[in-house]
DNA sequence: CCGTTGACTTTCG
DNA sequence: GCGAAAGCCAACG
């Protein structure tokens, strides 16, 4: 039943998947796209992004909880902008809420 | 096909 | 809590 995709249009499925308010790892993306500890491609995939892709890349984070990209990048910004605008909140220390939905155990 | 790179993760100090 | 090092995986040239 699962057609052969590629490694990297399984990560678009994945991160297509999470529900607006909610946002999840890259390590998290990655073991439930199959890549196993490939989070690093995760973040390479997304910003390798195809241009008209509705996927909300923006809902990935790192294991930090913070935006992997440098805070003066228009990347960085922009995620933090629509996350907030989802209704993800930003602690002081500019980490937001893991509220990791309940991913199939 | 081989080597390098990278929006990661985890562990040690 | 922060910094550095090692490990894993896929895309690119």
């Amino acid at each position: 039943m699962n057609e052969p995709l590629s490694a990297r249009e399984r990560i678009w499925q994945v991160v297509a998947a999470i529900p607006p308010g909610k946002v999840a790892s890259y390590g998290q993306v990655a073991r439930l796209a199959g890549l196993g500890r490939g989070a690093r491609q995760v973040g390479h995939t997304l910003r390798d992004l195809p241009k008209g892709s509705n996927l909300p890349w923006h809902r990935v984070l790192n294991s930090q909880g913070k935006i992997s990209l440098p805070p003066d990048s228009s990347s960085a910004k922009t995620q933090r902008h629509r996350l907030e605008a989802e209704g993800v909140e930003f602690t002081l220390s500019g980490k937001v809420k893991l509220d990791q939905f309940g991913w199939d155990a």
